[in-house]
DNA sequence: AAGTACCTCAACCGCAACCCG
DNA sequence: CCGGGTTGCGGTTGAGGTACT
């Protein structure tokens, strides 16, 4: 024997709700405080030929008052996202965060918004839609460079909570900010090396106003890895080598250089020289 | 203008948790 | 404690709207 239904399907009318409908919930909702008391029973106390489940739905995620719909905020938006990503897809949790915003109407926002903003590159290593982040040797994370796109996702990630690692001197990484964004960069080590547990490639640019030691063309552009263990962490360790010291090493002591890097996932960074 | 693909979001479904006798 | 009824939640669906060809 299966689950007993929660109504009799054959005698309520499903699908969107009339104007009617509405009005007659609403009156029902408001003449009882706001409290519907049983679900169950209320299609019939109202006069409404529709499941209790349905109602409740209707009620919540639409007629309730003060319910906002639409024109998510910057602030919502990150909001969301911060919560995602330290307790995953519990919309209630997240949307009782959002003054008005019911479960639903997150869940939709997230599925049909920011995951597409926020999505990673695809198997074929394209990246066309993936992150990126710049940090600069001073650790102020995620400065954007005038001459590139907006990428909101920045405001996002230095908001969020980011386990960083102190190896000692000169050397400090951040892992990402959420359980899919596990790339560690440093800059500060002796053997200034990317570390990584997925396969990635890098690529990246420097931006800066002075003249280096090194020869723009012999700077090392990208990297690659597959996924590997390394030190017993389960680390693939990308190696930059000497001339990303040679880099590092040739830096003006005021440096404002912003380093920008495209990776699939984002990145977090770095330790300023010398320290 | 017509056909098709894609997007949005209200609504539904089923499961698990909770409540209560 | 048990079991049935109810509620709350997250995943999924599909109708309607919009963009594209």
């Amino acid at each position: 024997m299966g689950r007993a239904p929660c109504c009799d399907k054959a005698n309520v009318k499903r699908g969107p709700w009339s104007p009617v409908e509405d009005a007659i919930l609403r009156s029902y909702m408001e003449a009882q405080g706001g409290a519907a008391g049983n679900w169950i029973a209320l299609p019939k106390k109202a006069g409404l030929r529709r499941c209790g489940k349905s109602c409740r739905l209707r009620w919540l995620n639409y007629l309730r008052p003060n319910i906002r719909h639409g024109n998510f905020t910057e602030e919502e938006d990150n909001i969301i996202i911060q919560l995602y990503n330290q307790i995953g897809s519990r919309w209630s949790v997240i949307a009782s965060q959002l003054s008005g915003r019911t479960d639903n109407d997150v869940k939709n926002y997230w599925n049909t918004k920011l995951k597409k903003r926020l999505s990673l590159p695809n198997s074929n290593g394209d990246t066309a839609s993936s992150s990126t982040w710049m940090i600069d040797y001073n650790c102020q994370v995620f400065q954007q460079l005038p001459a590139l796109e907006a990428r909101p996702e920045m405001e996002m990630l230095s908001n969020l909570p980011m386990p960083s690692i102190d190896y000692g001197p000169g050397l400090m990484v951040q892992a990402g900010p959420s359980p899919n964004i596990r790339s560690i960069i440093d800059l500060g080590s002796a053997s200034n090396s990317w570390v990584s547990n997925e396969s990635l490639s890098i690529n990246w640019s420097i931006h800066s106003p002075y003249s280096f030691g090194v020869a723009e063309s012999s700077r090392p552009t990208s990297v690659s890895c597959s996924q590997g263990a390394a030190g017993g962490h389960g680390w693939t360790d990308l190696g930059f080598g000497s001339s990303w010291n040679n880099i590092i090493n040739d830096l003006p002591s005021n440096y404002e250089e912003v380093l920008e890097i495209s990776a699939p996932n984002a990145l977090a960074v770095a330790s300023p020289k010398g320290v």
